[in-house]
DNA sequence: CTTACGGCCTGGGTGC
DNA sequence: TGCACCCAGGCCGTAA
């Protein structure tokens, strides 16, 4: 699934290939995760990207247009949990469920796959940008620790729900969390607002730690991530407890254990993160009848 | 305002 | 071969 590391690899591919290309057309499939497919169609052929932007999980396509207007716009792609994207020849067999095709002034063409099309795809203006995503919160490998101790240590949800909510920080998913976590020994139910300073220093050094390494690794490939050339990565060899559940934990040994936190799954180390004083919320005695 | 939670989107994988 | 079911991440509506 791709998440801050996998995105930040696909930006860094596209990177390669990208500036400069013009679009010259555009082939749709299906198109419900598309906000407005004609605008694509309408607007895309004629502009040359510019450059490459990721703001959390989504990647920006800056465009100019041909004519040299000034009005700039942006494909917005963000990849869900199955999106890929390829640079690729339009000779290559096409893989089942891609749905847009643009093809490039290179002879190649960029084609995005998705099977759940769980991902989005939209044309934005400048405006559009930001009140699409002015709502994102900070980069986490660029929030300072005072920043990461005011945004999360002052709230009293999860710290699980905290660090996946994307207007807190943008761009950790499941993967990265359930990571950090256990690297900070800090367990998924415990509140921000009760994190010791010690554990939010902890927690902000895992956070920026992990990712650092899965983008050095070139992200986690565990469903069927790869990036814009087809590649695998490699952290999912580094996971220790994503996935891990029943598996010994590598510090301490105890069992790795699954559970739903914040209505997500969370792996953890049932010893290495111990859990907090649960909530006195009455238990809600079943209703009889 | 904040937080919690259920439901929805889709289709591959799994188990019977 | 079929089929019901679960689950993934993000988001939204609702309730407290």
């Amino acid at each position: 699934m791709p998440e801050l590391p996998e995105v930040e690899t696909v930006a860094r591919g596209l990177r390669q290939s990208l500036p400069g290309r013009r679009i010259l057309g555009v082939r749709l499939g299906k198109t419900d995760f598309i906000d407005d497919p004609s605008a694509l169609e309408l607007l895309l052929p004629g502009t040359t990207v510019s450059r490459i932007r990721r703001l959390g999980k989504n990647l920006l396509v800056d465009l100019q247009s041909g004519d040299g207007e000034a009005e700039s716009l942006a494909l917005l792609i963000h990849l869900g949990m199955t999106g890929q994207i390829a640079i690729i020849s339009p000779d290559a067999p096409v893989p089942k469920h891609t749905h847009v095709f643009l093809s490039l002034d290179d002879g190649r063409e960029m084609r995005y796959t998705d099977v759940r099309r769980f991902g989005r795809m939209a044309i934005l203006s400048t405006a559009d940008q930001e009140k699409e995503l002015g709502g994102l919160g900070l980069e986490p490998l660029d929030i300072l620790l005072d920043e990461f101790r005011a945004r999360v240590g002052s709230r009293n949800g999860r710290i699980k729900a905290l660090l996946l909510d994307q207007s807190v920080m943008r761009g950790i998913g499941n993967i990265y969390a359930d990571e950090s976590l256990w690297r900070a020994k800090i367990h998924p139910r415990k509140l921000g607002s009760k994190l010791t300073s010690e554990e939010l220093k902890r927690l902000h050094r895992a956070v920026q730690g992990i990712l650092r390494e899965a983008i050095r690794l070139r992200g986690s490939s565990i469903s069927d991530y790869v990036d814009s050339g087809g590649r695998k990565g490699k952290y999912q060899l580094r996971h220790r407890v994503y996935g891990r559940d029943g598996k010994k934990c590598s510090r301490c040994g105890s069992l790795i254990r699954w559970a739903t936190v914040a209505g997500r799954s969370s792996h953890f180390c049932p010893r290495c993160q111990p859990a907090p004083r649960e909530r006195k919320t009455a238990k809600k005695s079943k209703p009889r009848r």
